[in-house]
DNA sequence: TGAACACTTGACTGTTCAGTCCAGAATTAT
DNA sequence: ATAATTCTGGACTGAACAGTCAAGTGTTCA
């Protein structure tokens, strides 16, 4: 019942593009609105604000790469290659955005969380929730890796901290640089955190 | 000659609080100028816009922490031992600030040069820059480390980077957590990476 | 057909912001 | 002293900003 809309995916859409290549204290309500091309009426029609926005937006983004991130981190998939292949998909992922924006973008959410963790609560748990959601696919793979002998005996709860933060930081160091090329030492550094010999791991 | 003042002093002082506890797009030059006690034409008697501002102070910043860096990193103290001091000194400090804002600030160079690096080249090099330095420090202990056979041979520069990206991803993942804690498993993080064995490295 | 609902439009308000201006106060050299 | 220089105070402008409102448009169901 009542008017149809594609408004509010077209500000979650906007929001999301204006935050990842700037900033959220950059983007404004007025600029979300021109890039979405919907009236300043309509925004508060569906949102209170742009944090309300912005979270919004960012449980959409998640739930659309949950099935892209089910397939790499498949348990079918060898536990190590599940890494890889995310460093590939990352990769690949950044390249692309890089050549369409004229910068690296890195990680959406890290990002976006240093940002704003000590100026809005609500957004900071947020981020804090689906960051945890990635560690727990990476924990999972070391898990896996662990138990069938490809890894060093290790807690992998630890470790898929320390693998988490490491890649977070790479991709940030990318954006920081503007050079999509630091990433293809991705699945290095993973390995040593690891304690695998890659040699070993690429037969 | 002329009328003398610590205005801008203050006013670096001021912006790299204000940063620091919250954001650069978040932060006002009227905030700045009410935090430092200084009216508008005093900002642009000495500063051109934020960004000018921000330039200075965190070349103003790192001239001050130098000194820390060179004593921490000092040649005469064991290479493996200038990086545990640096993240036990890393530590404390994010412990004080935490207890005095009641934030995890983590590392704000890095959380700056990620928020800004898309909108203001001269910042984001600026940054890099500095970034850079901080990695020589840790390149050169590695190196010496290596030398002294206490980690496995390998390219210094690749794991000072490995190490430099997990550190800047842990700092960051304890502001965004707002949990200081989570920096103590730094040197363990930093031993794996290098391959070194903690039990042997505390003996 | 028309009533109820969902969304849109555009004009509007008041605030905060960056940036300007310049007269005047403090400091130092002569 | 006074002149040159450096810094300060405070009022000012115009633009960008968040947020409001009510009348209007399209859609769906009874």
């Amino acid at each position: 019942m009542g008017r149809t809309s594609d408004a509010r995916q077209r500000l979650m859409d906007a929001i999301s593009e204006l935050i990842w290549t700037g900033s959220y204290g950059a983007t404004t309500i007025d600029g979300i609105c021109e890039k979405a091309g919907v009236r300043k009426g309509s925004f508060y029609h569906f949102f209170d604000s742009k944090a309300d926005l912005a979270v919004a937006a960012i449980d959409h983004q998640f739930s659309a790469r949950r099935g892209v991130l089910d397939a790499i981190f498949s348990p079918l998939v060898p536990p190590l290659e599940r890494l890889v292949n995310y460093c590939d998909e990352g990769y690949q992922m950044q390249r692309e955005l890089a050549q369409k924006y004229g910068f690296v973008l890195g990680c959406p959410l890290f990002t976006l969380g240093a940002e704003i963790s000590t100026q809005d609560e609500k957004l900071r748990s947020q981020i804090e929730e689906i960051l945890d959601l990635h560690l727990r696919y990476i924990e999972s793979a070391i898990r896996d890796a662990v138990a069938q002998g490809n890894v060093p005996a290790a807690d992998p709860s630890v470790k898929a901290r320390m693998v988490s933060a490491y890649i977070e930081g790479v991709l940030t160091q990318a954006r920081i640089h503007n050079n999509v090329e630091v990433l293809r030492e991705l699945p290095e550094g993973i390995f040593a955190i690891l304690g695998v010999n890659l040699q070993k791991a690429a037969a």
